[in-house]
DNA sequence: TTTGCTATTGAACTTATTGTACGTTAATGA
DNA sequence: TCATTAACGTACAATAAGTTCAATAGCAAA
C-alpha cells in the first residue's frame, strides 16, 4: 500500500478518534474530521463512503486487533479450564482494556459508546462461541446454548461499561473474580 | 393543556415512532417527522428544541409507563421474594413488552435500538434499586453490591435484545425461567 | 356569542453540511 | 528518470436545520 494511503488513513483514524472522545458521533461533521485529520474533502471521500463506513473500518480495526490477541494468548486454554488460572480469557480482555491501546476506553466511555458495544459484544460473541464448544458444562441443559452465550458476552460488556463508569477503580483481576462470581455457578 | 398541544404532541410522537420502526434515528430528518405528522415546521420546534429533544421526551414517556405500571403491579411483591411467584418483577415487565404497548418492541429493534436502550436500562436499575434493598440474599457480601445491580439490569436489558433478535419465540414465562436460572443462583 | 389569548400555519431566509467534479500539484515506486 | 496515482483546493448543487414573521384558526372564559 502507498506510504501516503496509510498516513491519511491513519490521520483519518486519529482525528475520528480524538473527536469521538470529545463528542457525539452524529454530532462529528465530515468537515471536522477533515479539518483535524488535515486532509482535503476529496482525499477523505477516497478512502470511506461515509461517515458509518469509518466507523466501521474503525472498529473492525479495535477490535479485530483485542480479539485476536487475547485469542493468541489464551489458544492454549478454554474458557475457565485451567480452574482459577490468572490467564482466563476474560481477564486478559480485561488487562488489554486497561493497557488502553488505540484508546478503546475513551471511546467506550464517550457518548457514542453504544455503537461501539454493538460491535464489541459481536466479537465477543465469536470470540466465547469458540472457547464455549469445547467446555464441559453443567446439567443446564434446559437452558438454551444461545441464550447462555448471549448471557456471557452481554454481562460482560455490561460489566466493562459499569467499570469504565466507577472509573476503573477495581483491577482487572478483581473485576475478574466478580465476573466468575456470577457466571461460574450456571457453567 | 390546550387540546391543540395535546393534539401536534401525539401526532409528532406516533410520527416519530413509526420512522424510528423504519429507519436509523440519525437517518430521520425533521422535514420526514413533520411531514408525517402533519405539522408545520414551526409548530415542531415550538414543541421541541431539537430532534434528540424529542427522543428524550419519547423515552421518558414509553419507559416511565411500563416501569410504573409495572411498579403497581408488583409494590406488595419483592424482587423475587414469593419464591417462584408468576408475578416477578421480570415476568411482568416482559409481559408488558410483549403487548407491546406503544410498540416498543418496534423501538428497541430498529437500528437506534442502542438510545433506547440506555433509557430502558437506567429505569430499570431504579426499578430493582428500590426491590434490592428489601431482599435477603446469600453471602455474596464481597460481591459489591452495585456490581450486582449492574449485573441483574444489564443482563435482563440484553436477554431483551435476543429475545427480539430471535424473533420472539419465547414466551415471557420461558425466558423468565431462563432469566432466574442465570441469576437465582447469586442472590 | 363575543372576545381575548394562543397554537398553528406557511413562506421566506440564513447558515451548515454533504457529496461530487475537475484541474493542479506532489509524492511514490519501478 | 518517468509514468502513475494520491492528495489538494476550489467550486458547486442539493439537502437540512433552525429562525423570523405576519396571517389564520381554535380554544376557553365572560
Amino acid at each position: 500500500m502507498d506510504r501516503r494511503q496509510k498516513k491519511t488513513r491513519s490521520a483519518i483514524f486519529n482525528a475520528f478518534s480524538k473527536l469521538l472522545a470529545e463528542k457525539s458521533y452524529n454530532k462529528i461533521t465530515v468537515q471536522e474530521i477533515i479539518d483535524t485529520a488535515n486532509v482535503g474533502r476529496t482525499t477523505f471521500y477516497a478512502h470511506f463512503e461515509t461517515k458509518d463506513d469509518l466507523l466501521k473500518a474503525l472498529c473492525e480495526e479495535l477490535f479485530g486487533h483485542i480479539i485476536s490477541s487475547t485469542l493468541d494468548c489464551t489458544h492454549t486454554h478454554g474458557l475457565y479450564s485451567s480452574g482459577n488460572a490468572p490467564e482466563s480469557v476474560f481477564c486478559h480482555l480485561l488487562q488489554h482494556l486497561q493497557e488502553n491501546e488505540n484508546n478503546i476506553i475513551e471511546l467506550l466511555s464517550s457518548e457514542s459508546s453504544e455503537l461501539f458495544l454493538r460491535y464489541f459484544k459481536d466479537s465477543l460473541n465469536k470470540l466465547i462461541e469458540n472457547q464455549f464448544v469445547n467446555q464441559n458444562r453443567k446439567n443446564n441443559t434446559d437452558i438454551p446454548q444461545d441464550f447462555l452465550l448471549n448471557h456471557i458476552s452481554g454481562s460482560f460488556v455490561e460489566m466493562v461499561l459499569w467499570w469504565i463508569k466507577s472509573r476503573m477503580k477495581q483491577t482487572p483481576e478483581e473485576l475478574d473474580r466478580y465476573f466468575r462470581a456470577v457466571i461460574e455457578p450456571i457453567l
